[in-house]
DNA sequence: TGCATATAATTCGATATCGAACTAAGTAGT
DNA sequence: ACTACTTAGTTCGATATCGAATTATATGCA
């Protein structure tokens, strides 16, 4: 099935998104009620890329408005799993903090997930993802530089 | 820095994430008010795959609850670019048809596109996408059986 | 045939998402 | 220091999403 550059792009985003939403699906289906697919990112990125971000640089790393990561965060506090506290250096701005619910909440999700992780890693070989995962970097540092200028 | 097996598929899923949301971000800005990639998605999806889908089926295509997809199809009979008529084979059942202003819906919002994916060839060389694309529909299969059972 | 169950679609209610408007605080130019 | 502009975050309103319950039709089995 020849393919234009064209259908070439759109099968590509098309794919990628099923595939998004499919493991999204699976995630979600290990959170308790009222958290979702947000909620774990967030914690995620603050155990293994940096505690103590402001919202604003969350939402810019998730690519979501800030008024989403608002409610996002809104969500994490009143469940206890995050702290926000006042920017000591701009009064305007706020850090969120990781607390322990928090990780163990992130740490409890990881460990429900096994199970299904290990049952696709029986279909799916690592090694052919630590492959391509590289080239989905690229295309998204191209796709976000070009959404920023 | 070297990567566990799960985290491999951690980060893959998550780039999977965020370029899905890039691309639909990048989509629907060209697309009239009121209308989102889910719209586009299934005008699309009757032209290049079947016309004269029933919801249901259209549900299970794009992985989504039939409830979103009622709504979806909804919006888009509205305005007059769908129509949905009684399935002659099952009176529970209808089937959605195509009509040319969704067509032309459609294939506008391509040329509206144009410049983006003019601009993004650019940087990614579509026969990398086309070595990356089977991957990823094997991976889309697998996830989607697993689901299903 | 008649009844139990299954299926297609919709409606309803709760929550998520996100753009626009708003408030508070920082910054730059004069 | 004053004014204009920018930036961080929230609030508000409109729409999207989706699970549970509902309605209408089909199917399977006695």
């Amino acid at each position: 099935m020849p393919d234009s550059p064209l259908e070439t792009y759109f099968t590509f985003f098309n794919e990628v998104g099923i595939i998004g939403q499919l493991s999204r699906t699976l995630l979600e289906r290990h959170l308790p009620k009222g958290y979702l697919l947000p909620h774990f990112s967030v914690l995620n990125h603050l155990i293994r890329v940096r505690d103590g971000p402001t919202p604003l640089a969350l939402a810019r790393a998730f690519q979501v408005p800030k008024t989403s990561m608002t409610h996002t965060l809104a969500g994490l506090e009143r469940g206890g799993l995050i702290e926000m506290r006042q920017n000591p250096e701009d009064k305007r701005s706020k850090c969120v903090w990781l607390m322990p619910a928090g990780r163990a909440f992130r740490d409890d999700a990881i460990a429900a997930l096994a199970p299904d992780v290990a049952r696709i890693s029986g279909q799916i070989d690592a090694s052919r993802l630590t492959e391509i995962v590289p080239e989905l970097v690229a295309i998204r540092k191209i796709l976000d530089t070009d959404r920023n200028g």
